[in-house]
DNA sequence: GTTGTTTAATTTGTCGACAATATTGCTTGA
DNA sequence: TCAAGCAATATTGTCGACAAATTAAACAAC
C-alpha cells in the first residue's frame, strides 16, 4: 500500500525530517488542535536547533498546517466546522476541475492503470465486506490518480501539496471513517467511466457531487447532533 | 486606487520589507524568470543576514514565486506558456467557486459596494475611453471583491494570497493588458447583476466563462503567433 | 580530444548567541 | 478592590560563523 502523497520527495535535509514528525503529530492530534507552539521547547525535544525547528515551522505553515503571527508566534490551525465546510467547497472546484483535466489529459495507459486498481478495489471490497479498508486507502489513492491525470502543475500542487494535509487533518481529528464505502465505489466507477470517454464535462460534473455528497453527509451530521443537544 | 492585495498584512519585520521588495523585483522582471538565486549576493544586497533573507525566500516560495531544491538552490519560477495556462484553469476553478459562494455569502451592503464600484468604472470608461485603467485596475478590483465576498478563509487564502502574485508575475512579463475592457465590463456587470439574484450556478458559469474568455484570448495569439514563423 | 577522477571553491544547511518585541507579574495609586 | 504603569521574564527576530554538500576546475588516463 503506498497511500503516501505523490508529491512528496525524500526527506533528505534535518529540517525535511522535523517537518515530517511535525506534521504527523498534527495530523495525528499529537500536538492539539490550536494550541500554541513553543520555538524553544520543540528545538529540544526533536534536538534541533531553533533555526532548522524555523525552517520545519516554514514549511508546516506553507500547507496550512501552522499559523504564524509576527512578533507573536505560531499555533497548530484549528479544526472547525466551517473550516471543514470551507475545505469541501475548495475541494469541489480544485479536484472537480482536475477531474475534468484528467478526463481531456490522461493517456491511454493511465486510465487503463486507474481501471485496475478500481477492479482491485472491488474485490477487496467483496472479500472484505468490512468496507473500512476502500473507504481509507483506496478513495485517497482514486483521488491521488485523478489530481496527477490532469497533468496540471498548479492543480496538482495545490491539492497535493497543501490541501490534502488539512483534509487528512480534520479527517483524524473528527475521526471520519464514513461509512459511504458502497455508495463512494459506485461514484469511482462512474467518473473513471467518464474519463475513460473523455467527456470532461460530465467527469467534473460527477466528482463535484461526490465530494458535495460528502460535505452534505456530514452537514446532516452536524443538524443531528445540534438538534440532539 | 487600492489595488493592493487584500489579504496583505502589514510589514513589521525586516524580513516581510525584503520579501516584498522581492517580490516586486520578480513581478516586474527585474530579477529575470528562472534566474538562479544567490543568497549570499542577494543579502549583500539588500543588506540583512543570510538567515533574514531566508526568510523572505521562503515566504516567496510560499506564494510560488520561487522555487527551492535542497543542496541546491532557489530559482525564479519561469513564466511558459503552459504554466501561464495551467494558471488560468486554475482560476477557472478557484475564482468561479468563489463567485458562486459570493451570491451566497455576500452581505446586501457588500452587493450595494461593488454595484457602486462597477458603475464608477462605468464612469471612467466613458470618459477615458482609453481603456486601459479600467482593464487594470478596475478588473483586479472586481475579482479582489468577488473573492473576499466568498467569505471562504480557504478560497480566499488560495487566491489572493498565492494565484495572484503569479498572476501579476505573468501579466507583467507578457506585458498583456489585453483589450477585451469593453467586453470584461459587460460581462462584470452580468456577473454582478447574478450575485444579487444569489443565483450561485448562473454566477459560477459566468465567472468560469469570464475567466475561459480570456484563456481562449491568449491561446488564440499563441496560435498566431506560431503561424507567423 | 574526450572522459573520468580528484581537488579546490562556492553554496547551502545548521548552530549558538545577541537584540528587539511581547507577555507576565508585581507594585503603586486611586 | 480594581486599574494602570512598570519591571522582569520569556519568546521571537536577526546575526555571524562553522559544517556538509554541491559545483567548478584542474589534472590524469585512455
Amino acid at each position: 500500500m503506498l497511500l503516501q502523497n505523490p508529491t512528496k520527495q525524500a526527506a533528505v535535509t534535518t529540517a525535511d525530517k522535523v517537518f515530517e514528525q511535525l506534521q504527523h503529530a498534527i495530523v495525528e492530534g499529537d500536538m492539539a488542535a490550536g494550541s500554541k507552539i513553543s520555538e524553544p521547547e520543540l528545538a529540544k525535544r526533536y534536538e534541533v536547533s531553533r533555526s532548522t525547528l524555523r525552517e520545519a515551522l516554514n514549511r508546516l505553515e506553507k500547507c496550512h498546517l501552522i499559523e504564524r503571527k509576527a512578533n507573536v508566534g505560531s499555533r497548530v490551525v484549528d479544526c472547525t466546522i466551517e473550516g471543514l465546510l470551507e475545505l469541501y467547497i475548495t475541494r469541489e472546484a480544485l479536484e472537480g476541475m482536475a477531474c475534468r483535466q484528467a478526463a481531456l489529459n490522461m493517456t491511454d495507459e493511465e486510465i487503463a492503470h486507474m481501471q485496475d486498481m478500481l477492479a482491485q478495489h472491488a474485490g477487496d471490497k467483496a472479500l472484505q465486506d468490512g468496507v473500512a479498508y476502500y473507504q481509507e486507502e483506496g478513495d485517497v489513492d482514486f483521488h491521488y490518480k485523478v489530481i496527477l491525470g490532469s497533468h496540471n502543475q498548479q492543480l496538482i500542487n495545490l491539492i497535493c501539496g497543501q490541501l490534502y494535509h488539512l483534509v487528512r487533518m480534520y479527517r483524524c481529528q473528527f475521526g471520519m471513517h464514513s461509512p459511504r464505502a458502497t455508495r463512494a465505489f459506485t461514484e469511482h466507477s462512474n467518473i473513471i467511466q467518464a474519463i475513460s470517454d473523455r467527456d470532461g464535462e460530465l467527469a467534473e460534473l460527477l466528482m463535484r457531487r461526490h465530494i458535495a455528497a460528502s460535505r452534505k453527509n456530514i452537514e446532516n451530521k452536524i443538524a443531528l447532533q445540534q438538534a440532539e443537544q
